[in-house]
DNA sequence: CATGAATGAGTATTCATTCAT
DNA sequence: TATGAATGAATACTCATTCAT
């Protein structure tokens, strides 16, 4: 009970905390994205996120809530940066670019980014279908938006005319989604193949398979 | 520790089971099977399973030797089922069919039963990536050939020109069968799409997007 | 199962261990004796030792790997203790002594350990024949080493002639053993003989039994 | 409660039970004497003796109300088996016999019955100290008797002058019981002595070292 | 702030016992 | 009588969570 309110204490404080307060929360989510990338939801213990973060993990409700607190920091983390990046490139190309290549240069930001770069997006897409409802609710909450900054960028391609309109939005994301989401389960970047080039072949079939026949 | 041998005389006994006996083990396995394209392998309970089955958690036991091998032997199924299926879908167009359309056939049919046919094989897919190193090996040697199979039937269609010989076969289906096995997750049957609209896509996705270039 | 290591942290880190630690460890330890003691390996429950430590069972998680691993450990510590006991009885007597009387102290102080001194020492006399197979080979090990000690006092004391060097020094020191260890099952302190005298019969036994015949 | 009824009504019946029912009592009797020779009372389970006696475990019931009251059968016929047969040698020597005599075939009756010749008699030494305290008071009640058939004779033997009658009778019968006990943990038909040699050693120990000093 | 230690609710598993056939 | 099947109470074990220091 006095726990309780000395818990939201330390939430509510988060903004002001001290700098070494601030680095040690960093650094339990950054260990707690890693086991999640590892892992999956389910399968994720605190004691392997304390050991990865080189602590006790009674430690960890210092500065998380619960085990739930913390690991829904790292799926909302792992939306916002995997956002954040492909909006980025996409907004590097200039609104002059050709709708079809901005969708392209999405998708093979997003591919990259959860496969190689970002725990924080891999512990996403490795969680996905594991989450309690709830939680779930609220990520999926920011993951909708992002869904939706891909669907403009489809939108616009098929009024473009570059892609066919008659194709399902929706479900076109959603298998391109699956196909890049399940990559981190079988690419060996010591294969035949590197990144770039799977993200190649992600984008031929997307382009290709739906471009608009002549 | 000497006493596993005697527990298992469930397992030892089964090719002479009752045909209740055998009944009872089937409702457990397909039980079992749905709680896991449900829940995945982590989150699979054994009550709930139980549950499920109509039974007690300690009834399990009689049938099987202990959690593992229940879920080992519903993966199991599942590859199998999954595997005949695409089978003899493919075998029922004869081998006077042409490469390309034999591949389009499995696809459609892989696709299709593990979306809405069979619990067996989304409990494969769901559980992906979550079960522990000893089991999957074991499930991975069956999973593997049905891969090969895949493998073959694309190398026929590039064989024969239909297909583009330079793209990555392994590549190009962990691709097709990662959006095809996170379908489950999105997909609703009463949604803007049916399941055969929604095979049509992948095929041609597929299809458009790694045929040869003319 | 990759979480066997992690699970563990406890054993990893016993040499740093705190006081405090140390303290409730020794306790259960004591605790997990008394009750062997008691019961026997097979009839030793983790509730009743839990109680008798003033714990809860899962609190014996974070000292002890397991019920198998905590119960090694008494296992282990009693043979120790008694060989301990039983060979600084005897060198107390120096090299000088008579062989058979050396025998005849190390005779004397093992009845009384594990009679009257150690709940070790009684947890293993008290669990022999119980213990399962791969952890009888360990503690095994060393208590042949404490059997080795005995014999060597015999063959001493036969060398020098006290004792008929005709007569089995297995089965003698076997069936010596097998005396003793049977008396916590029926001595009682408040009977009509003391320990002494219960040593005293045992020695005499011993002795005039087995000495050599002029 | 029905089912009370009928199983008070099956041992009731015991006595005009059909010769079939008879036999497969005295196979289960049997079955459970070598299990729990070979494990103890404690590691005994139904489904090792049912094995051991070619049926289920639920059949069992038929024949016994509970796993108590099987082996409580077991452990008393153990004890009057034994009992029988050392008051058959020691009558066939005939009341003329020294008393010594008679108590040394005795001892070597009852060692070389329970260490080669009956696993009912090594039952009962291999389940000492595992009985829970209600049974062991009612084989113990006959389990008394045979000691005070051994009372008898030693006490005989030390009036005709032969043995020590200072010794203290109860400890001394104790220990050489403690002995003989024991040596099914470690006699191996096949070491360096046969069971004939144990037994002279055990009643060599026994005569020299008790017998009155001249 | 951190941690060593403890807790307790939950989970798989075992096994004597029951019961329908 | 026998057995295949089921049951449920008991037991070891796990792990997020708490708390004293």
């Amino acid at each position: 009970m006095a726990m309780k309110a000395l818990r939201a204490y330390a939430q509510a404080k988060r903004p002001q905390m001290s700098p070494r307060g601030e680095l040690k929360r960093k650094q339990i989510l950054d260990a707690a994205a890693k086991v999640l990338a590892r892992r999956g939801y389910a399968s994720t213990q605190l004691l392997e996120i304390a050991d990865e973060a080189g602590t006790q993990p009674g430690s960890l409700y210092y500065h998380f809530e619960s085990r739930e607190d913390l690991i829904e920091q790292v799926l909302q983390e792992g939306v916002r940066l995997s956002f954040e990046r492909v909006r980025a490139v996409v907004d590097a190309l200039g609104s002059g670019a050709a709708p079809l290549d901005r969708l392209k240069a999405a998708l093979r930001a997003h591919l990259k980014f959860q496969l190689v770069e970002s725990d924080y997006a891999r512990a996403v897409s490795r969680s996905i279908g594991q989450v309690p409802g709830e939680m779930w609710k609220r990520v999926n909450a920011r993951f909708r938006a992002y869904g939706r900054f891909f669907d403009d960028l489809i939108r616009a391609a098929m009024k473009s005319g570059e892609l066919d309109a008659r194709v399902d939005r929706g479900a076109l994301r959603m298998l391109t989604i699956g196909a890049a989401n399940y990559t981190p389960e079988w690419f060996r970047k010591d294969g035949s193949m590197n990144v770039d080039q799977l993200c190649d072949l992600l984008v031929r079939m997307f382009e290709r398979g739906v471009r608009t026949p002549h």
